[in-house]
DNA sequence: CAAACGTGGCT
DNA sequence: TAGCCAAGTTT
């Protein structure tokens, strides 16, 4: 049996003579539609099989989604099996501790997003009964979903004529039709969201969810941003950037601002029982709500209760988006000589509070409790090498 | 509008 | 090695 969109296709396919006497709204078999249906065509035979593509629950989807934000298809798919079972539906993610939320997400970076969406799961249970709203304006007002996430979860589960434009829609029209306007700006999100919008309007129902997944999978598996596969490409023929030799150079990129150096002083403080003193970051900014080695700036001269050698500490070099720690971590144990064990747990944990790069939540931690607390990757990386975890 | 916000893979 | 980059949103 025949789609309707094959049915065009092959109306287009056969269609050789009636064509350039519609330059009115007529959508078929117009000539410069003929790319839209190659790359659907392209699309069917050439889509990844990945677990989100096997519904079309808009929950699932809206997951995948948070997910592949600025994150690699590859990197997700395990966080995404993992999370789904963990989390199944809306509902149960509503109702969730943030902390195994949190912990769920560790490793992947962007916590905010997570953050972020257990809060839309709730604004959905108080909000709109616990069901995805379809409308663009209803799902767009919550909590971290954008222009985005809104178009490609409403087009891809709802099949609603929303464009989704990302970093590879951007990539493809920019190449496709010529644009040097630089990537990220305005005036390339518009033109991008219009060109995709454009063929919307005419595409039918079914094709929808196709039609922003096949251009996403073609920036991502064909047109990307180096070395383009162009000779795999079903849009070649009629693409802009490949007829002026201009593939590599589009689309236009901004220059990046180098990332600052911080530097921190942390402390590796294990007890007679290997447990680890962790302090937990405040609840907004870089890392919010996560834990890590407690850290100081002006140095552990306070710590008269804590046996180390500075000498014996070591350097780990850390990237982030937009900023790098270097931090020095010192090994070092609780001086059960100098103190009396039952007072100077307390004090040490006061002031490790007091010097410490926050003023939050503190705790020893043992094996349980490290298998329970989001951390980041640089504390987990520390706490591999000393055989803590 | 620019800056904040993570991480790992690839060249 | 060092830099670039990946299915963005919030402030």
């Amino acid at each position: 049996m025949l789609t309707i969109s094959s049915r065009i296709h092959d109306n287009i396919l056969n269609s050789t003579s009636n064509s350039k006497q519609h330059h009115d709204d007529e959508v078929y078999a117009v000539p410069e539609k003929d790319w839209v249906l190659k790359l659907l065509s392209w699309y069917d035979v050439n889509k990844r099989d990945l677990p989100w593509r096997r519904t079309k629950n808009p929950y699932a989807i809206w997951v995948s989604e948070v997910m592949l934000q600025q994150t690699r298809v590859e990197t997700v798919i395990p966080y995404y099996e993992r999370f789904m079972n963990q989390f199944p539906d809306l509902k149960t993610l509503a109702g969730a501790p943030e902390e195994p939320v949190l912990k769920a997400w560790e490793g992947l970076g962007y916590y905010s997003r997570v953050r972020n969406l257990q809060e839309a799961a709730r604004q959905v249970m108080e909000r709109f009964a616990g069901q995805v709203p379809p409308e663009p304006k209803a799902f767009r007002s919550l909590k971290g979903v954008g222009a985005y996430i809104c178009g490609a979860v409403l087009s891809i589960a709802f099949q609603i004529r929303e464009p989704a434009v990302d970093g590879n829609v951007c990539r493809v029209f920019a190449r496709f039709f010529g644009w040097d306007d630089p990537i990220g700006s305005t005036v390339l999100l518009k033109k991008a969201w219009q060109a995709s919008l454009d063929q919307l309007a005419w595409l039918p129902d079914e094709r929808v969810p196709d039609w922003t997944q096949g251009l996403m999978e073609l920036g991502a598996l064909v047109c990307i941003p180096r070395s383009a596969r162009c000779g795999e490409c079903p849009l070649a023929d009629g693409c802009t950037a490949r007829a002026q030799g201009k593939v590599e150079m589009l689309p236009v990129r901004k220059p990046r601002k180098e990332n600052q150096e911080v530097y921190r002083k942390a402390l590796l403080l294990t007890d007679e029982n290997g447990r680890v003193l962790l302090t937990q970051r405040p609840d907004k900014g870089l890392l919010a709500n996560m834990w890590e080695l407690p850290t100081f700036e002006q140095g552990f001269h306070s710590l008269e209760q804590v046996k180390y050698e500075p000498e014996r500490s070591e350097q780990f070099r850390h990237v982030f988006s937009h900023l790098t720690w270097i931090v020095d971590v010192t090994p070092a144990r609780i001086d059960l000589e100098k103190t009396n064990p039952l007072e100077s747990r307390g004090r040490v944990a006061e002031e490790s509070s007091q010097y410490g790069s926050d003023s939050g939540q503190r705790s020893w931690c043992d094996r349980e409790a490290l298998s329970r607390l989001p951390m980041n990757n640089l504390t987990l990386k520390i706490l591999k090498k000393y055989g803590v975890l």
